[in-house]
RNA sequence: GGCUGGAUGGCAGAGUGGUUAUGCAGCGGACUGCAACUCCGUGUACGCCGGUUCGAUUCCGACUCCAGCCUCCA
């Protein structure tokens, strides 16, 4: 008998007792990707926080079924194509591979199914039709479909909001055949030599908001458990969704709305728009992927981050907390005082609270570095433990030598340089020269590693400095 | 202007109607040739004004400020 997990459903505006529609298991959908550019910070955001909502539920016991699509056919894809010299195919392809690249070295575990508008086609083309045969949708005289926003009774619910008070705001642009300034493109007419497909309203492509609709029910099913995504999705692409699938299908389209926290820079949103984007693997360079998905789970899933470099030093430094505690302990299974767990459980059964989970795994840490010291043969439970729990969260996976020593990021000299260093200064401290040995000592520092001498010999950590991103 | 969320100690960041968040930094101690590293210990806080209450950072209302959405954006 397990205690309520709570989830903030975006819908509602507050946190519910979530009960998936089948028992045991869940189908989540979050929107992915347009394929034209690398993902930055932004896009980890998301990734990461649903990687790890979908790691905590699986941990629960929940069976999850995790869907992320890939919009690759976009007037952004073909713009960047065109500019590039390049099909469009070439280009996302590429794209979607540095997409893998990078998820994976976040520890973000691939969804179970990648779903591409591009071979949704068909399905997308049918609820069309069947938007228009129920009156929800019309084609203009251009080859454009259209949905009828004030068909559809619920539109707004989800960001609350009035259609009667929306009208000022829209805008009908120049070419567009729309009744209704709130109406949005369903298919979108090809302008000639465009990439297209064939439908009943003739050459075209697919609207954004209809890919969604069709690929989800496609995966998921009319109605299914969590619809996740990034802030700044809620409107219009959620609502649209919504009006979407609802009229289509006649069914409650969604249980839980899921929202991540935005990135911000200087207190404004990371985006393509503004320029102040940081790509995932731009900042992989100087930063080991670790302390990058450390400073992501170490602010709650909803709450914005605001991203500076420095931040990332921190979340260094955090981390070398754990890998000091697991350095020199060979994890094994055994028992364990149960209240950490109890704990890291309540902590993410209340809407996913990684900084309270985070803040559980720190004291076991610290009962780690407790038991190396007073009780040894309580070390390798607990160090398990740790890990255990760290896995939920995609952290602690590495060898905490390796991570010390820098881990992923390059270091500034050769091993065997630094090693040759650190015996000539054994040698200089066994003669008691200690100005010679302090001066190695100082040059080592100076390029950021650090000399941790113990009576076993002396190892080192590598801070790399993470001055330009 | 409408809608949504937020304002916590030097920084980051949870949470709670009266009791330690946690991490980083700082300080003290152990350790050290001296340090570093590591370990142990340690602190200042809840935007502003009212209200409810025995008691509010926590609930309610007003205000100020910040961010997001209202156009493509994760």
């Amino acid at each position: 008998m397990s205690a309520d997990l709570l989830i903030y459903n975006t819908l509602t505006r507050r946190k519910e007792a979530f009960t998936p529609i089948d028992p045991g298991q869940v189908r989540m959908y979050v929107c992915g990707m347009t394929v034209y550019d690398y993902c930055h910070l932004g896009h980890a955001r998301v990734m990461v926080a649903f990687d790890v909502i979908t790691r905590y539920l699986r941990h629960r016991g929940f069976d999850v079924t995790y869907v992320r699509n890939i919009t690759d056919i976009d007037d952004k894809i073909l713009r960047r194509a065109e500019e590039n010299g390049e099909s469009i195919g070439s280009l996302t392809e590429r794209m979607i591979e540095a997409m893998r690249e990078d998820e994976a070295r976040l520890r973000v575990l691939r969804p179970d199914r990648e779903p591409r508008a591009t071979r949704h086609v068909g399905d997308i083309v049918a609820m069309i039709e069947t938007l228009i045969a129920k009156g929800f949708a019309y084609a203009a005289v251009n080859g454009d479909v259209y949905y009828r926003v004030r068909k559809f009774e619920g539109y707004g619910k989800l960001n609350n909001r009035d259609p009667d008070e929306m009208r000022a705001g829209a805008r009908i642009v120049v070419g567009e055949h729309k009744e209704d300034p709130l109406d949005f493109v369903l298919w979108k007419a090809a302008k000639p030599g465009e990439a297209s497909w064939p439908s009943p309203w003739g050459e075209g492509r697919p609207g954004w908001h209809i890919e969604c609709s069709a690929m989800s029910r496609c995966c998921l099913g009319e109605t299914f458990d969590i619809h996740g995504g990034g802030p700044d999705l809620t409107f219009p692409h959620h609502e649209n969704e919504i009006a979407q699938s609802e009229a289509a299908n006649d069914k409650p389209f969604v249980n839980t709305w899921m929202h991540a926290g935005a990135v911000r820079v200087n207190q404004e949103k990371m985006s393509k728009s503004l320029g102040n984007f940081f790509t995932i693997r731009e900042v992989l360079e100087v930063h080991d992927p670790e302390v990058v998905r450390y400073l992501l789970v170490a602010s709650h899933y909803r709450s914005p981050i605001n991203y500076a470099p420095e931040a990332l030093g921190e979340a260094r430094r955090s981390l070398e907390r754990f890998y000091n505690a697991l350095d020199g302990v060979e994890p094994a299974e055994g028992e364990v005082d149960a209240r950490f767990t109890e704990r890291f459980g309540a902590a993410m059964d209340d809407d996913f609270n990684t900084p309270e989970a985070l803040s559980v795994l720190f004291d076991l840490a610290r009962e780690l570095n407790r038991a190396k010291q007073e009780e040894p043969q309580q070390a390798p439970a607990l160090a398990f433990e740790l890990k255990r729990l760290g896995d939920v969260l995609g952290l602690l996976d590495q060898e905490p030598a390796y991570f010390l020593k820098g881990g992923e990021v390059a270091l500034p000299l050769p091993e065997a340089e630094i090693e040759a260093k650190i015996a000539a200064r054994a040698e200089a401290k066994k003669a008691r020269d200690f100005a010679a040995a302090d001066a190695i000592r100082d040059e080592l520092a100076a390029l950021g590693i650090q000399l941790k001498d113990s009576r076993e010999g002396t190892r080192w950590i590598y801070e790399p400095p993470g001055e330009r991103v």
